[in-house]
DNA sequence: GCCGTTTTCGGCCCGACTGTTTTCAGTCG
């Protein structure tokens, strides 16, 4: 078993444990191993076989020995008999808004409710409302979560939450109420997929913006609503909350509702070492007194709380307790990527194959936006689907785009469209375009498309066998995921990243919303193996352009600097670095 | 179940809101 499938287990097995009435502290010690487990830098096989798991912080011998026989059996008895003393759809219950293990619990215990659709029927019963701990209000709010789960997905696209929140963000910051405002969670740190949208605010008159939030058009529910917090179903689906707070707490709130989870519990746990404590109302000098003004410690903004506690400023993307904190502790962090330091996409479509503009238009529209350069990389052959082309038809576009070249050089203009393909990986890593016609193209990105239900060990020899191709410049969308939709091929990513740095094969970010490929996560590692990044579009239509702000965002999660990516370079120098893999 | 320059037991981050209660449990973030 792989990481993503032993993390898998892990959670899985906490959330058992709740539904059983476990002590609350080992079932969360279970979801922390899962986290450990997915986010370690190394192959976990190594480790296990090297007998190092009891090492890392957070596993012990119980876990220890369940992930050696996950990993080394692919299966854990333990789990097993687990899941086969639970009815499997009582974790489905769980996702109703409301509904928690312990009500889960007294459903089963108390009327044998086994799934959501027996849940619905006893609420239609009326059964549900006389059960302790249960009324007519939880039966109501039950059958309305169950059909409101079945409308909406619970999950959304950062893309289409950011699209969404951006515009309540200006408004709330024009409202004459408003001192400060920001989004906060996970839309702040820039999750690729996000729960829900929450908006923080400082006011003196907390009601009048809490009405304002509540009674917005396009509210499709009112969830919640108190003094300094309400809960609404925003259109599509997506529920937003919205804080407000008083200005003197608004850093340590900001900080609070930015998370993530596991980066607030280590920065309490700082202040609690400081003999402070630190919650969302602020940093008070005292370990047991929570909101006394006289003990709190000032601080105007976020950084000046991170300075109490010996940090240097953690930019919202990177708090997720994956490393923040070591080098906080020591140094600034790193400069991170804007996205305005991008020149152009290295990967994009035109009307030749499945994009929607011509070669003319893009230039043209490209140019306006102030960008450098952009390469047209349409599909190759295999892609029959997307009107791949053929060596013929390449030989044709290069045409078309040294005309349009020169005519942009005639008139003067600083904008250069580069020529390219993003060539099919085939079957056992050949690819869709012989080596000769490649070396004429200014890029070459490869990637797969076909024959996705290969094994790992196949899936990562076809990769790696493409980028040892010394006229492959990038590999596009690695994974081939579509977020909410399709998981990930089954390969070794860190094998691949490895190949990347052996080869100088750079590694794309698709900035595609769905994509978001390669993910955050392994950046880190890809950087400290020397691979460079390509921020790319991966554009079929020329709004699409845009996805530079969001793919710059991911690589800030990534931990990556300008220096990092290609595509910041001016054209003269992408020239060259393009040139070096080719010798 | 994990952890320990307060170590092998007794803690483990913590507050708002809701709906149920009549002082609080459960859920959520």
């Amino acid at each position: 078993m792989d990481k993503d499938q032993v993390a898998e287990v892990l959670l899985s097995i906490g959330t058992l444990l709740e539904l059983k009435g476990e002590n609350p502290f080992k079932t969360r010690a279970y979801a922390n191993g899962a986290r450990i487990i997915e986010t370690l830098q190394e192959p976990l096989a190594k480790v296990v076989a090297e007998n190092r798991l009891g090492e890392i912080k957070g596993i012990g011998d119980a876990l220890q020995q369940k992930i050696t026989e996950l990993v080394t059996t692919g299966k854990l008895k333990y789990y097993d008999d687990l899941k086969a003393s639970l009815p499997s759809g009582l974790l489905a219950m769980l996702e109703i808004p409301g509904v928690g293990p312990k009500k889960v619990k007294v459903l089963y215990d108390e009327l044998g409710i086994e799934s959501v659709e027996q849940l619905e029927a006893a609420c239609k019963d009326n059964k549900i409302a006389g059960l302790k701990g249960f009324g007519e209000k939880t039966q109501t709010n039950i059958l309305d979560g169950i059909a409101r789960r079945r409308q909406y997905a619970s999950k959304h696209l950062l893309a289409d939450a950011l699209r969404v929140a951006e515009p309540i963000l200006d408004d709330l910051r024009q409202h004459p109420d408003t001192i400060r405002c920001s989004t906060a969670g996970s839309l702040r740190r820039h999750k690729e997929v996000i729960g829900d949208i929450d908006f923080l605010v400082s006011s003196k008159h907390p009601a009048s913006i809490i009405e304002w939030f509540v009674s917005q058009p396009g509210i499709l529910s009112v969830i919640a609503k108190g003094e300094t917090k309400a809960s609404v179903v925003l259109e599509g689906g997506i529920q937003s909350d919205l804080r407000v707070v008083s200005d003197a707490e608004f850093p340590f709130a900001l900080l609070y509702f930015t998370g993530s989870k596991e980066h607030n519990i280590v920065m309490r746990q700082r202040a609690i070492e400081r003999g402070l404590r630190l919650n969302e109302y602020g940093l008070f000098k005292s370990k047991e007194e929570t909101r006394d003004a006289k003990l709190l410690v000032k601080c105007r903004t976020e950084e000046e709380v991170f300075d109490q506690l010996d940090l240097s400023f953690v930019p919202p993307e990177l708090r997720e307790d994956m490393g923040e904190f070591a080098v906080a502790e020591k140094e600034p962090l790193p400069r991170l990527i804007e996205w305005t330091d991008l020149k152009g996409s290295l990967h994009n479509h035109s009307t030749w194959s499945d994009g929607h503009q011509t070669i003319a238009e893009i230039a043209k529209a490209m140019t306006e936006l102030g960008l450098a350069y952009w390469a047209i990389t349409d599909h190759s052959k295999t892609s029959y689907q997307a009107n791949g082309l053929d060596v013929a038809r390449v030989r044709k576009q290069l045409h078309e785009v040294r005309e349009i070249n020169q005519r942009l050089a005639d008139e003067g203009i600083d904008f250069r469209l580069l020529t390219g393909t993003e060539v099919d990986i085939l079957k056992d890593g050949k690819l869709d375009f012989p080596d000769d016609l490649l070396a004429e193209l200014d890029v070459v990105v490869a990637s797969i498309h076909q024959r996705l239900a290969e094994t790992e060990a196949e899936t990562t020899q076809r990769v790696i066998r493409a980028v040892e191709n010394k006229y492959v410049h990038i590999l596009g969308h690695m994974t081939g995921r579509l977020l909410l939709e399709r998981e990930p091929y089954k390969m070794d990513q860190h094998a691949i990243i490895d190949a990347c740095s052996r080869t100088g094969t750079w590694i794309e970010l698709n900035a595609t919303p769905e994509r978001c490929d390669m993910d955050w996560r392994l950046w880190p590692y890809a950087k400290s193996k020397g691979v460079k990044c390509v921020i790319n579009c991966d554009a079929h239509r020329f709004e699409h352009a845009g996805y530079l702000r969001l793919g710059a965002g991911m690589a800030r999660k990534g931990w990556l600097t300008k220096d990092d990516v290609i595509n910041t370079l001016p054209l003269a120098k992408l020239l060259k670095e393009l040139g070096r893999k080719r010798g």
